[in-house]
DNA sequence: GCCAACGTTGGC
DNA sequence: GCCAACGTTGGC
């Protein structure tokens, strides 16, 4: 069963734009260090899952694109083990990998951005994860419900 | 740049 | 195992 899942990025590190100037449009997802997150990637993504490619902490954050997960599963984020990498962890090693990550590949961008503003006016998304109180999850499981209401908002469906 | 709301660390 | 101090996220 396909699931739907939404990953937040900041535009300024890496934007949907730089996904899909990837080669094959294809990038790992890397420098998750929140275990929640980390376990939503290791125990219930799954290769043909969708997700919403969101820019956070920027001018107008919101949901920007769809990519899908194209690793058969999440496998030792390498990040981790350099020292001269911004999320280094010394306490990940190649024998004993702390961090993880998965392959994404950029399938489209909406054709209209859905803004945070725009989900939070939606009383059908209220139960959204993305906008309860204090929410920093970087990945976050969205209902199948939720995925097509904001399609609609998109002028996608 | 501010700061609320977290999550993590480490002393005890 | 508690909890204060600290670090981070991310909207504004």
């Amino acid at each position: 069963m396909m699931k739907y899942w939404l990953m937040k990025s900041e535009p300024d590190a890496f934007s949907i734009d730089h996904l899909k100037a990837m080669p094959r449009k294809t990038d790992h997802w890397d420098g998750i260090r929140n275990y929640q997150a980390r376990n939503f990637m290791r125990d219930q993504m799954a290769k043909g899952d969708l997700a919403f490619f969101y820019h956070s902490n920027c001018e107008t954050p919101g949901i920007v694109g769809i990519m899908e997960i194209v690793s058969k599963s999440a496998y030792p984020d390498h990040t981790a083990f350099d020292a001269k990498e911004k999320y280094f962890d010394p306490k990940s090693t190649p024998e004993n990998p702390r961090w993880i990550m998965v392959d994404v590949k950029f399938k489209k961008k909406l054709k209209k951005t859905v803004t945070l503003q725009e989900i939070k006016a939606q009383k059908k998304l209220a139960d959204m994860r993305l906008v309860q109180r204090g929410n920093r999850l970087s990945i976050l499981p969205v209902s199948s419900s939720e995925w097509n209401f904001i399609l609609k908002m998109a002028g996608e469906l």
